[in-house]
DNA sequence: ATATTAGTTGCAAATGATTTGCATTTAAAA
DNA sequence: TTTTAAATGCAAATCATTTGCAACTAATAT
């Protein structure tokens, strides 16, 4: 809730305003998407990716890149990890119940030692539909 | 073997020489790096990219995204599956032997109806020196 | 071999997301 | 209320990548 205290960040109308919009996301969203969702037009674009950078840093968001190589933003909720399943044709995507990969995924701790985090997994491949075309 | 003309592209000198850098390569390269290795200077950069973006159309490269957001290409071998664990701290990567989501992917193409063929996938985690520090 | 032509290339300029320098402003600590 | 380090707006810079266009060349037909 208090992410800006938390983090030990100034409480700034700019960061108030992209906290309430990452808040408000079901997907996660370009700077340039949160830019042009802010109220307060007189927030500059630059401050938008400063802040976004700042809020990665302290862990407050989660910063992947989408299909144009843009980065996307969302708020990094703790163990809401999703799982999707692109479609590389038509780009639709599935979410995932579970991870398919849990199991798989301590085998390979007990092999190799790392700790494996990548719970966020997007798994690419053709979707039905696209393979009957 | 026969790449370009199995591909109906005409026989370049551009082409040659980047098709014989990507076959002596063993880690996926930027454009630039490839740029960097050819021996006639005269070759554009920009003949580099258009190459190795007609490459990927016609399946003769794979493209990538690095650490740095940048393009990385590298030589479709067939069956020539990947699977690399990468360090999210030190990005010191560990290549696997086979497939730890073999199983798991079966799975979920009867499950989903997908036909998944994302089988380079990088797996991200804490290696075991990180996780000491 | 030679001419033809569609596909390629070099060059320079454009693009577009993201970053940065700097002067000004502001939130929070004293 | 004063002080000060941090945050912001603005404009310009970056940097990988793309693109328009004129010149060139490999492959095909003559």
């Amino acid at each position: 809730m208090d992410y800006l205290k938390d983090a030990h960040l100034k409480s700034t109308k700019p960061r108030k305003e992209i906290l309430h919009i990452l808040e408000g996301a079901t997907l996660p969203l370009t700077a340039e998407e949160i830019f042009s969702c802010l109220k307060d037009k007189s927030i500059n674009l630059s401050t938008v990716y400063r802040t976004l950078n700042t809020f990665e840093e302290v862990h407050i968001v989660k910063k992947e890149i989408n299909h144009s190589k843009e980065n996307i933003f969302s708020l990094n909720k703790e163990g809401e990890d999703s799982h999707i399943l692109v479609c590389v044709k038509c780009h639709k995507s599935v979410k995932l119940d579970d991870c398919p990969y849990h199991e798989a995924n301590e085998e390979l701790e007990k092999k190799t030692g790392y700790h494996i985090h990548d719970h966020n997994t997007e798994i690419y491949g053709v979707c039905p539909d696209c393979q009957k075309k």
